[in-house]
DNA sequence: CTTCTCCTCAACCGTTCAGTTGAGTAAGGA
DNA sequence: TCCTTACTCAACTGAACGGTTGAGGAGAAG
């Protein structure tokens, strides 16, 4: 796995299980041992997932005795919707321009009237 | 990796090199050669590359001759924004609410009547 | 002090991944 | 026809991944 963030943040959540523990800690804060239950798995695969997920940043650790409550750091998703949307943007320009260019193609000196219909992806 | 669309969704946007591939696509189809041009390794590799991100959705090949220009599909990207806002939203919701608790310790008596149920799901 | 709980570290194992080289297919150009 | 271009498939290699077991540290409980 390269050591950027985006590639640990996505390399992080490729992982069902490591998604599923994201998705628990959206509801709430929990301790190695609570996020472990659900699963068929030891503690220490789980206390793996949950350093993979801390080194992206998503998660953060504290002290409560014995006791390492989880947290979500929820902010770090912006990094993954920022570089999205810069992107799709960017496609979606692009299909406009097409639009248009096809719109010339046919004859049509109208002002382009935009359609963009997008279905829902597989 | 996981075959579920999400984990091989991430996983292909996990690797900085196919990442970068994305960013060019999004400025214009290319072929598999254009693609390769600016790496410092195979064409075989970068073959390979396309084929995680065809497989993940995220690009389509059509036919030219030989050649075989890639598209992005950028509606795909839709997948990991709607999972995503969808956890970003509940943590700040609770985290909302953990201010509103917080609030009333320092005294503050507003009725608080929100209650946040819990739904984890994968 | 002893024991139990909670968690992490270290070593190992099998599988997958990202890269390589070599061969092969399909199409255009000489 | 032969040659070159564009790309993919197959087999291999080393590194990384996800899992395991075993050992051990830190802290509460007895």
């Amino acid at each position: 796995m390269a050591d950027d963030p985006l590639s640990r943040i996505f390399g992080a959540l490729a992982d069902p299980t490591r998604r599923d523990m994201v998705a628990r800690l959206a509801a709430g804060d929990a301790t190695v041992g609570d996020l472990a239950d659900p699963y068929d798995v030891s503690v220490q695969a789980v206390s793996k997932h949950i350093k993979v997920l801390a080194d992206a940043g998503l998660v953060s650790q504290s002290k409560d005795a014995q006791r390492r409550p989880c947290h979500l750091e929820a902010d770090v998703f912006d990094l993954v919707t920022v570089w999205i949307e810069r992107y799709r943007h960017q496609a979606e320009q692009r299909y406009d321009r097409l639009d248009a260019v096809l719109a010339e193609m046919r004859g049509e000196e109208r002002p382009t009237d935009r359609h963009l219909e997008q279905g829902a992806a597989s």
